[in-house]
DNA sequence: CAGGTCATGTAAAGCGTTACATGATTTT
DNA sequence: AAAATCATGTAACGCTTTACATGACCTG
């Protein structure tokens, strides 16, 4: 089984110095953010929640420090821009901060994956309550994604002139959540009709 | 080793007033492992490998302590069951216990969904990098899925006699498995033909 | 008798959200 | 004048993983 309990005794990638000590995930969002320009934290906060929030979100309380963080490091450069008497800090990537991203982006490292999905998990357990509740459940993550498809539908013009990758991710993400609903779909009329043969 | 010297939390943190302080995340997940029957914190661990895992994990650290608050609270009992000279405590459902969790399992409450894909994440800020990214990116994607699907498919066969709240689970996992998976070959496809294009 | 599994647990660190606190500017 | 938005940031808390530590039992 590939369980958990690997403790391999992993050579350690990060010995020979000199090069990234690995960009943290909020990092990661951060930089390839600031790809499209200069941008204070707040506006790097409303981008995620406007573009990526489905499937890598980011909050302010992670995003102030960590630009802070690297900016240390010398992969993001800020610059105060007061608007008026309202403090304004801009950010941009600096040669070292397009190169750590580019290193990501091209690194074939198993790419961080993570799901934690109640809904599933409720499903799984559904024997201990009524035979509803396998229905409700299966009709609460139908009605959860299709608001998110509806969501994604919304930014799609936003999204079509632009560059492909995210018009790419966007599709891509449209397509999983049209999958998503039509599989619940099957199952919650399954789950009704076996209820009813009863 | 008998653990007693440990500084025990306090006896009674929770107030006593009738009303569930709602279920911790972890807690969600090890009450219903034990719907199952007798268990040791070892083997809810065992189970969720190797069932859950895909869409709500949970490690050591975190089962054994939630254990015991659980049965501060009154919904799990704990029973020292020593096999020969080894530890072992099973545990099992209260009254209580039960209750919390069809009261969990009925709730209307939105049920918590978190994705965190970095696959996606890199297929979004592609365009900074070469055009082979993109193209790398999708087909991890495609991989990690296609392993995913074969290790629910591999225990399918378990699941099969059983009740059918996993069964259901699994059959719907498979499904959005396979889903994903074509729609990262379609992607992946694309890509390639656009590419030869130029 | 070595190595794997069973079984317990703790400590530290990382990641992340939430809530708070502050104040200026813009919109209604 | 009120409300929303822009913009910064911190502190507290919660969840989770990782690494550690211990030891008994089982199998080859």
């Amino acid at each position: 089984m590939a369980a958990e309990p690997a403790p391999l005794p992993e050579p350690n990638p990060e010995l020979c110095d000199g090069h990234d000590p690995e960009l943290s995930p909020t990092a990661r969002v951060i930089l390839g953010m600031l790809t499209l320009g200069k941008r204070t934290g707040y506006d790097i906060k409303q981008l995620v929640d406007k573009s990526t929030r489905l499937f890598w979100a980011a909050s302010y309380g992670q995003i102030y420090p960590e630009l802070r963080r690297l900016e240390a490091q010398g992969l993001v450069r800020g610059e105060a821009v007061p608007t008026g008497g309202r403090a304004r800090i801009e950010f941009e990537l600096t040669a070292a901060g397009e190169r750590a991203l580019r290193d990501w982006l091209e690194s074939d490292l198993e790419p961080f994956y993570e799901l934690r999905d109640e809904g599933m998990l409720k499903l799984f357990f559904s024997d201990a309550a009524g035979p509803e509740c396998a229905i409700a459940t299966v009709r609460a993550m139908r009605a959860r994604h299709e608001r998110k498809l509806a969501q994604l539908q919304s930014i799609q013009e936003m999204a079509d002139g632009g560059p492909p990758g995210p018009r790419l991710t966007l599709a891509l993400g449209i397509g999983l959540t049209e999958g998503i609903i039509n599989r619940c779909s099957r199952t919650e009329l399954r789950l009704i009709a076996d209820q009813e043969r009863e």
